[in-house]
DNA sequence: CGGAACGTTGACTGTCATCAATCTCTGTGG
DNA sequence: CCACAGAGATTGATGACAGTCAACGTTCCG
């Protein structure tokens, strides 16, 4: 979870991080209090940006993985400005549950289950909202049984259709897929360690 | 200007380009009615990928300029992506007449002047506001005299320092520079061709 | 058992979107 | 040169949606 606190304002979570992504020093404007924060255990690979440069300029199949995966960023952080922008809170909250459930979501013979980023906070400031109302919204969803609230922190979708046509973005999201096609993330990575 | 139109939504001006600054086909997500428009003339060259990713491995310098020019788009979409998400509409634009000045804004002795893109409704897509508020807005600060507006979209900042203080991502944009540093814009695109 | 952190829910307020009327500017045709 | 039309900008009145504050519930600790 990458979050920036501009000056005088309150956190923003810029963008959720999901296995498979890569993230750079520069990504994150400066003046911005930028922190990355774990919001589930990861494991996360480290390595200096020159290592990586020359590692692409040798194998033609990692640069394009690499920009396939910046592509993919960018893609990504353009549709949720759109949410933010444009999408009342209940869309943004959908749109929002279809990423996790496309992301980290497995499929069971009774629906989609994936679990929520620990703490109320952390999603309301994903989604630019108040945690009074994602929970007012939560509440709706589950009143409208779009999905059910086994334990703590756990969503089971059971209508994954009719969750995607609360949010303008379903389709967009699906589009980008779950993980950069092309080359298996892990060969790749233990062959740039 | 790059914007998208998510199904059954409004648009949203996702990103302005500037001078020096790259994109792709990749970075548009699909589904989302991905347009590129010209708000002010400019010139636009375009290559194919492989191309590019060629010409990246044999000069280190290309790629490392590539990937800087990559990693200062997506600075600036987080700085917008907290704007839209975090800032109330007075900020918002504050913001973007920083981003303006920065970017494409001519120093006088009387203050900085540059052009307002074309269109109320452009500005207020990019910012995630109504027209009619955006012009609100504008009429407050011209009114607070932060700025004049002498020609039809021609705006002139007498007091820079006191439109970045109403902008809380003033700094972080003023940390992002103009233009990349490293290598002249022109002379590595006309290498590149 | 008690306390703390977090989540839920209700009542109220403020901000911004919507709608409509008016104004300004530009280009066209008489 | 003026009248007119059309697009865009401004501004006011109104309403809806989401933020704020506060009270209450739940869970998980010690």
């Amino acid at each position: 979870m990458l979050h920036i606190t501009l000056p005088h304002s309150t956190r923003q979570v810029t963008a959720l991080i999901f296995p498979g992504d890569l993230i750079q020093t520069g990504f994150a404007p400066l003046c911005a209090n930028a922190t990355l924060v774990t919001a589930a255990p990861g494991e996360v690979w480290r390595m200096p940006f020159s290592d990586v440069e020359t590692l692409a300029a040798n194998d033609p199949a990692i640069m394009r993985y690499l920009s396939d995966v910046v592509a993919r960023r960018i893609a990504r952080q353009t549709i949720h400005a759109a949410s933010l922008g444009r999408l009342d809170s209940e869309q943004r909250v959908a749109t929002l549950l279809v990423e996790l459930a496309l992301r980290t979501g497995r499929c069971l013979p009774q629906g989609v289950v994936f679990d929520l980023p620990t703490g109320r906070k952390d999603i309301a400031d994903y989604l630019g909202l108040n945690p009074d109302t994602l929970s007012r919204i939560m509440s709706r969803f589950r009143n409208a049984s779009l999905f059910s609230h086994d334990e703590r922190n756990t969503i089971l979708v059971q209508d994954f259709a009719a969750l995607a046509a609360r949010s303008p973005a379903a389709a967009s999201l699906m589009a980008l897929g779950v993980a950069p096609p092309g080359l298996s993330i892990d060969s790749d990575l233990e062959r740039l360690a």
